[in-house]
Parts: structure tokens; sequence; C-alpha cells
DNA sequence: TAGCAAAAAGGACAAATGTCCTCGAATTTA
DNA sequence: TAAATTCGAGGACATTTGTCCTTTTTGCTA
């Protein structure tokens, strides 16, 4: 639970005591390779903080292709947000790219939470605030560079994930075809 | 300010009474053609809800060039988020396409709200919230669409944006070319 | 560890998009 | 209102990216 302390402390000002308060609400659990946290068409009644591992977002387009796009990776968050938030059917599914310890709390407790503590409000606030930054940044710069700079970003940005996932959803998460990035590669190795 | 409460309303329960009791911290003001509601550079001390007109926010990448990252469109919010929340400088500027009329909250104002009221917390986190839905389907969407898909998405969810903005503008906004987005039109006028 | 299946690399060609340019229409400004 | 400037359309060519396919490599399983 250290690293999800440091992870709320960096959002806002937390006692330990506090935390220690609330911790009761959040549960460990392991996903093992391939597993899903998230399903399409299935209400999603959990967050989760990631502790170890790391986990990829993808839907499903017209032409039924998978098409990545998140890459969920340790000391973050990890949810289907839009189906957590209103409770609505997952248009997403989240699957663990390699074993993963998550700590999880589920939807009811987190109202709990809300109504219990103003502390709570704010941290759901900052939350939403900060992955609202995060998408803002990946949806702007992804769409205005050539895919040979998304790459180059995405290997400087994120090297772990370049290691770890397939290049098959490394590609549709830069929005790119499997041949482009085949190329790109190949000639950076050069 | 009709608008506004119709707008709140439609984010968290609000009765008339308390849309009056916060309504003196909302400011009406207009915004003349091609003028700025915030500039690169600049903290951005108010966020704003659009009662009428329309504004475009862009960025400037390495090669110098205006990258449009929004059109911000009647009966919707706008501000330089990631500014106003860390009252950071901002990293975006936000132009009125046409005559435009706001009403604004200040920083401060905003603040000492989420101190008053849970419900203003409430509201924050919604709104953060929902910002971040929008967000993420226009990077996913917007990604992996070829320049005539983006076009004709924006001509059918944003039809009024097209009359309005210039062609470089919505160029820019879908992440092509002008030119690829002229022969676009020839295209489609055939 | 041999054989199989899945993933990745890459060849050949087609299509989409970008670059650089010119031209004419529309809009602004002196 | 004339001149100047901006804006959008589009020609010609270069480059990038996609499509479809085969080959090679990797990793798994019997």
């Amino acid at each position: 639970m250290e690293s999800f302390k440091l992870f709320l402390k960096s959002i806002v000002p937390l006692s330990d005591q506090e935390f220690e308060k609330y911790s009761p609400y959040f549960k460990t659990r392991t996903l093992g390779r391939n597993s899903y946290f998230a399903e399409i068409g299935k209400t999603s009644h959990e967050a989760a903080f990631i502790k170890k591992g790391l986990l990829r977002t993808y839907y499903v387009n017209e032409k039924s292709e998978e098409v990545t796009s998140c890459f969920c990776t340790e000391n973050n968050l990890t949810a289907s947000y839009k189906s957590f938030i209103s409770q609505q059917p997952s248009e997403l599914s989240i699957q663990a790219v390699e074993d993963t310890q998550l700590i999880t709390i589920s939807y009811n407790d987190l109202q709990t939470l809300y109504q219990k503590s103003p502390l709570w409000q704010n941290i759901g606030r900052s939350i939403a605030e900060r992955q609202y930054m995060v998408m803002e940044q990946y949806a702007s710069v992804l769409c205005n560079e050539t895919a040979k700079e998304k790459y180059m970003r995405m290997l400087k940005e994120q090297p772990a994930v370049v290691n770890k996932a397939s290049v098959n959803d490394i590609a549709s998460y830069l929005g790119i075809t499997r041949r482009t990035l085949s190329r790109i590669r190949k000639e950076i190795s050069l």
C-alpha cells in the first residue's frame, strides 16, 4: 500500500493517520497475464491503482479491429472511467499485458468516501483533472505528429511499454499500421 | 444566466435558490472576434461558460505553427484547464473565432466555492470527469481515422464549427494539411 | 527437442497525404 | 475605392503510409 499512499500524497495533502483510516476500503488483487480488469459491454464496478505490472485498454472499431487506446503503467490508475463514473456498460476492455498487482476500490465504496469526507471529494476531483490533462496531452500531440515522431516520442516517454507490449498493440496505440512501425524500427536500427 | 443554470443542472441536482445564492461569483463578459481569453505564457485566472459564440484553443509546435487543439462551442465551458487548475503559465491560447459572450469565474472565487460547499466540490469533480470523457473520445477516434473520415465526422458532429472556422484551423484541428482538406472538400462536392 | 502456431519483419505495389507553388476571390486597410 | 493582404482552391511532384502477401523468427507445447 506504500506506493499508493505516496501516489495520493502527490495529489492532495494527506497524513498517514488519514490514509490508515480509509485503507480498509481498498483491496489488493492480482491479475494474470492476458486476463481482464474490465470488459466491453460489462459495467465496470471497480477502479484501481497499479502497484506492479502493465495493462492496456482497447476498444473494437467498425472493422472489428482492437484499437489500443491506452497503456496503464505502474504507479498510475486504471479504470474504464466512463463506465465506472456513469455505471453504464463499458466501451473499453482493460487487459493485463503481464502479471499485474492492483489496489482496487469499488464504485459503492468510493461514493461512501465522497459522502464521508470532503477530502475524498477533493481527491476525486484532482484525479479527474489529472486524467484530463494527461489525455489532453496525448490527444493534441499524437494527432499532429508523423508516425516516426510518434514512435520516437513513445520510445523516449514510455520505454518500458515499448519493451513489453506487442508490435500490434503499439502500432494501434500510435494510430499506425504494423507495417509502418516495422519500417520505422528498421530505419532506427541502421 | 439561464443557459448556464441549465448547464449546471445537467451536471448536478441544483435548485434555483442555490443557483441564485452563488450567481454573484459569476461575471458576464464579451470578447470581440480574434481577441484572447487566454494566452500562451500567461497564467489563466479565469474559466468560462460560453453563452454565445465560438472560440478555438491552440498551441504552437516546434515548427512555430499554430495547432488548433479544440473548438469551444456555445453552452460549453472553456478554459486553459491545465493552467487554470495548476495556476501555472498556459501552454495554450484561447481566441474568439467570432464575437463571444462569456460567463466567467475567477480561480480564487472557485476555490472559495469549493470550501464553502460540497455541492461545488461535486460540480468541480463532475466537470473534470466530463471534460475527460470528451477528450478521451476525441483522442481515440481522431488518431485512428483517415483524413476523410475525420472531416466527415466533424461535418456531422460540429457543422456549425465547420462553417465558422478557417480552413487552416480546421485542418490543424484534424491533424491534416490544408491541401488534404481542400482535396476532401473537392471530392465531397462532386 | 521437434514441430507447430503465433508474432514480427519485410518485399512489391497502390493509395493517401504532404510540400511547394500559383492563381483568383474575398477581405481589410490606407 | 484602390492597393495590399489574407485566404482558399488546386496543379505537379515527392514522400509517407497502407495493403496484401511471403518469409523469418520466436515462443510454446506435446
